[in-house]
RNA sequence: GGCUACGUAGCUCAGCUGGUUAGAGCGCAGCAUUCAUAAUGCUGAGGUCGGUAGUUCAAGUCUACCCGUAGCUACCA
């Protein structure tokens, strides 16, 4: 198959704020895609910039005391630091506020006006008189002339969910000032989007989209295409519309163009691109845009519509992701479920996120749901459990029996054919966008991997001759099915795949190393690959969500980064009710005899005594403890401390724990809870 | 209000053009196991498919209405 040449582009985010777990989404799903198809030998670019136009950033900018170009630049950072973070890799990360999208945007304009596509006309707008700006809908607030609802804004009422003009509310007011708005009249100019009515009902059927959003689409072509104002009056932060001093570029005239923009500037550093070939309208190269549900119109309209008049190529298909709820609802500030990609790195490895998304992402736009519970779980069983387990599992026999050289032939070449079989529907399934299908696929075979070892048992075997070759065999069999399941799960999680790269002594893993296998193979000592989520990482990062909504009214916002305390790093919890607490029994408890507990190598073997019961029977409880690193147990000897009595018995590797007690701390820092003297065993503790 | 989607086991989701006892993973329960980062294997219990009324020999799958959720409704991005 020959190589194809792919250009991915993924939508601009607004260059107003950080990034946050929603965001994420759609660039996540993009990435792997894109990080498929690399992997595939095509040849896929990927370009992303600011959206960095628009009334919003210029307000944002002059509330911060800086230039919109200062404050931009600054945005600009942060969106590229939390892109990387994420690993979403693209080529360029450019903004919309450029001298190639200008000199692009200025084109574009002008072939649509030589082509006949532009018009002007005055409208009236409400216009703020002490700011001297012309108000948008959403800078407007007043009471809903229907159900008399105050503080609603300019188009439609929250309450009553109807619809109007913002000249209809009642006592309107400018958010921005206060003043009370004006009719003003103004000269705007039009993209004449009726004339491309026959050209867009076929294009948004030909495959090009989803038939959800093509279903969609049908709204607005069914009910009559109205032209489109492409202009803004002075004062705006965007481009002057050449030949029109003081009327501005819509910024979602220019945004799209971005993507054009992004892709020159690139060409100008790489010899291998040249951006006739991708956007002259005779390319055969492939041209993709990854989106968010809420800017279709902007896409799939008033976009190839420009194009197509402009003499470009009109994009080869669209994907459209839906939003992202957390719990099941929208996300909430006051949840603590509006997680910035920032707050979610301190706490949490992106990789969990990128696999949890990619469990769940299909080619249709619907919504997605991370709930946190299910997350957790999620990564923890099929990450950590399933997969990185069989190496766990393998690699100590190779490297401690065999100095880590794995066999010349493997034991099982059915299930090895099988696993590398499934390589055609897998990459068929990433193509198509169906994650979530390829990641049950693959999951499916980390099983039968797992089966198949607990199958052969080779720690029977080692026990009685750890050189047998039946164990090398089994064991690199295990290691090359891993290999197989890194490989396919390479677009998804690429920095496990680097770590297993390492750990195999191999080179960069691609797709087609599928067909082959590791055989009499030097293989490097194993190391965890990747931990466990912790749900407590998962509450502490739900904690700092919260408190970002109080530090983020405080101009101040590197001032919550520098505090270092128990209480910072780990936030206190939701309230609870008292009957809650009162679930919990605590009581004093003697211990009388404290053991090292032998292959533990955090476990202390406590034992407890807490007097008497009812029937006059000493009640003497068997306590597993995590506090080895801190306490030997001569110390303990004798000490009271505090149990919770009436937690379910556990079973551990080394026995049974009947129940937990309290200290605090972590590591060679944990401290244990003692009373007062005189307190009793049994004692409640309320 | 209009429109577009969505509503299937405790949780997250599959179910193609209507067709045998509705599937998976996780979680849960029991058993086995202890090579592995409290990790694995086996077995099992849980849904009548948001509701109502239809079409049909046959409906989770089609139609209508209702309820719930999300989004869109062209000068917010």
């Amino acid at each position: 198959m020959s190589r194809r040449n792919i250009l991915v582009t993924n939508a601009l985010p607004y260059a107003n704020g950080p990034i946050h777990l929603g965001h994420l989404l759609g660039y996540i799903q993009a990435d792997i895609w894109v990080r498929f198809q690399r992997m595939q030998g095509n040849n896929c670019t990927y370009v992303c910039a600011d959206d960095a136009h628009g009334t919003g950033i210029m307000l944002s900018a002059e509330k911060a005391g800086v230039s919109p170009e200062e404050f931009i630049d600054a945005v600009n950072q942060e969106h590229q630091r939390d892109f990387a973070d994420f690993l979403v890799d693209f080529d360029i990360y450019h903004s919309t506020h450029s001298d190639e999208n200008k000199t692009f945007s200025s084109l574009i304009y002008e072939r649509c006006k030589a082509s006949g596509h532009i018009s002007q006309r005055s409208i009236t707008q409400l216009y703020d008189p002490e700011k001297d700006l012309f108000l948008s809908d959403r800078f407007i607030k007043g009471q809903c002339p229907k159900c008399k609802t105050e503080d609603q804004y300019g188009d439609n009422c929250e309450v009553c969910s109807s619809t109007y003009n913002a000249t209809d509310l009642i006592n309107p007011r400018s958010t921005i000032s206060g003043a009370t708005p004006v009719e003003k009249e103004s000269t705007h100019f039009f993209f004449k989007l009726p004339a491309f009515a026959d050209f867009l009902n076929e294009w948004t059927r030909s495959g090009t989209l989803p038939t959800q959003v093509a279903n969609k689409l049908a709204e607005w072509l069914d009910s009559g295409l109205q032209e489109w104002d492409i202009s803004r009056d002075a004062p705006y932060f965007g481009f002057e519309i050449p030949g029109e001093p003081g009327k501005y570029f819509y910024v979602w005239l220019d945004a799209p163009i971005g993507y054009m923009a992004s892709f020159q500037k690139l060409c100008e550093s790489r010899d291998d691109l040249n951006f006739e070939d991708y956007w002259g309208v005779e390319s055969n190269n492939e041209l993709w845009h990854f989106i968010g549900k809420d800017i279709i119109n902007f896409h799939a309209l008033f976009w190839p519509a420009m194009l197509k008049t402009s003499n470009f190529r009109t994009p080869t298909g669209i994907s459209v992701n839906g939003f992202l709820t957390v719990n099941g609802q929208k996300m909430s500030k006051s949840r603590g479920t509006f997680i910035m990609a920032e707050t979610y790195k301190q706490h949490l490895n992106p990789e969990y996120l990128r696999y949890y998304f990619a469990g769940k992402l299909g080619s249709n736009p619907d919504d997605l749901d991370l709930n946190l519970e299910d997350f957790v779980q999620r990564v923890n069983s099929d990450v950590v459990g399933k997969v990185v387990n069989i190496a766990s599992r393998c690699a100590g026999f190779i490297n401690k029996g065999f100095e880590g050289k794995l066999s010349a032939e493997v034991s099982e070449p059915d299930l090895i054919a099988d696993c590398q079989q499934t390589t055609t529907e897998i990459a068929e399934l990433y193509e198509q966008r169906e994650f979530s299908k390829a990641i049950r696929l693959i999951m499916s075979l980390a099983d039968k991997a797992n089966q198949y070892i607990a199958d052969k048992t080779p720690w029977v075997l080692a026990k009685e001759n750890p050189q047998a070759l039946e164990v090398q065999n089994i064991c690199s069999t295990g290691l090359n099915l891993f290999r197989l399941l890194i490989i396919y799960l390479k677009p998804v999680l690429p920095n496990l795949a680097n770590q297993v790269e390492e750990f195999l002594n191999v080179s960069a893993l691609q797709w087609q190393d599928a067909e082959s296998l590791l055989l009499d193979h030097q293989i490097n000592k194993f190391k965890p690959l990747m931990t466990r989520v912790e749900s407590t990482k998962v509450d502490a990062m739900v904690e700092a969500s919260k408190e970002n909504l109080n530090t983020q009214e405080n101009s101040s916002v590197d001032a919550s980064d520098k505090v270092d305390s128990p209480l910072s790093n780990d936030p206190i919890s939701d309230e609870i009710e008292f009957p809650d607490f009162a679930k919990v029994d605590l009581r004093i408890a003697k211990i009388v005899e404290a053991n090292y507990v032998e292959g533990a190598d955090k476990l202390l073997k406590i034992t407890l005594d807490l007097g008497l019961n009812a029937a006059g029977e000493q009640q003497i409880r068997t306590v597993f403890s995590g506090i080895k690193s801190a306490y030997k147990p001569e110390q303990l000897n004798g000490m009271y401390t505090v149990l919770v009595a009436n937690l379910k018995s556990r079973k551990m590797k080394f026995g049974v724990s009947e129940g937990m007690i309290l200290a605090a701390g972590e590591g060679d820092d944990i401290y244990l809870l003692e009373p007062h003297k005189g307190a009793q065993a049994g004692l409640r503790i309320t």
